[in-house]
DNA sequence: AGCGATGATGCCACCGAGTGCAATCACGTA
DNA sequence: TACGTGATTGCACTCGGTGGCATCATCGCT
């Protein structure tokens, strides 16, 4: 398999980016991308289920890792820091690699309410991912869900402010200081 | 204002809804919907302003009531029982005289990923309500958004175990088990 | 009652996303 | 070289959504 491939998918995820960084997501349509490319629209659609998913292809393997990660906490830690500290591991292990990517990226996310609606479904399948993992440990299904949502939260509050042109601080400190400042407003007894 | 209107937003409501319910939100096309309410196609975008939005019509005005029973919370409430407060006092108001059709609703947009996905969006610009009722209140910009979401998350738990079939205790017990469940489950020192 | 303003409805043409199908093309392998 | 596989292409089609304009019912006013 992939006896061509090396090219297409990447080159009409770039045109894709370019174009929707210069005109916007709505105003560009598949048959530019694809010619930009240089390709048969048609193929478009043979890579990407629809013209939202080039934006957010391949993030699926972070899940992976952070569900791991999850499993790998020990047992007595509890459902909301064990989920974070999944997700500050891909941190770690990705995110900062990509720093310029991840800007354009939110730059491009940010501008297009269509796009925004896609991600929250990947902050949603993602929070599944992470519930499951609570599960998992043995967290009961209504407070592993709610863990989960917290955490999710707190991840992508964290990586808008790394996202910011001034910051200088690392996610995985980012993500610490937020999940800090939240327990820290609030008053934990009924 | 309103000099028609009686009728034709509430007929092609209930018509959406019903074919939605019968055949599924994708296999139902405007033109159907626009046709079992006796009018035109055109008509249907003059009242919503796509597919979408005819499922999820008219929930503005609680955000209003919520973000208000927030910033009615003492000052000394910390942020996330207060946005559950706030929550839970629009559940006695509003949803449980609505059980049927909620229930309804909740397995219209249960069989489709298009509506799921809108729904998303609502969850999300409700956060964004309760979180500038937070900062309102004094609250940080990002432990109010991270609250936000925990309490959003809360409600949604609550709001499923409550349209289950065998059901009979109320959304506003619900959301206090569900928090309890959560505050119960994490350890809350660094 | 007649009249004009307003807003709801209807009709038509158009664009772009997404799909189904069949043809074609490039490559690895026998 | 011939064959099979899978990527690519092209075409036609459906449907969601929009813009523009005509039409019609109602209201307020004279």
């Amino acid at each position: 398999m992939a006896r061509w491939e090396p090219g297409t998918f990447e080159r009409l995820r770039t045109a894709a980016l370019t174009l929707f960084d210069e005109q916007g997501f709505e105003k560009t349509t598949v048959a530019q991308i694809a010619e930009r490319a240089g390709m048969n629209r048609r193929t478009f659609f043979h890579h990407f289920a629809d013209k939202r998913e080039v934006v957010f292809a391949g993030q699926e393997q972070s899940e992976d890792l952070i569900a791991a990660e999850i499993r790998r906490q020990s047992a007595g830690t509890d459902p909301l820091h064990a989920a974070v500290a999944g997700l500050r591991a891909v941190s770690d292990q990705i995110y900062e690699q990509f720093r310029d990517g991840s800007v354009l990226l939110g730059r491009v996310i940010a501008a297009s309410p269509e796009l925004q609606e896609r991600e929250l479904v990947k902050r949603s399948t993602l929070a599944d991912r992470i519930a499951a993992a609570l599960r998992e440990r043995g967290t009961a299904e209504a407070a592993a869900t709610v863990a989960a949502w917290t955490a999710v939260a707190i991840f992508f509050v964290a990586r808008n402010q790394w996202n910011q042109p001034g910051n200088q601080r690392t996610l995985a400190d980012l993500i610490a200081t937020t999940l800090r400042d939240f327990l820290g407003a609030a008053r934990f007894a009924p």
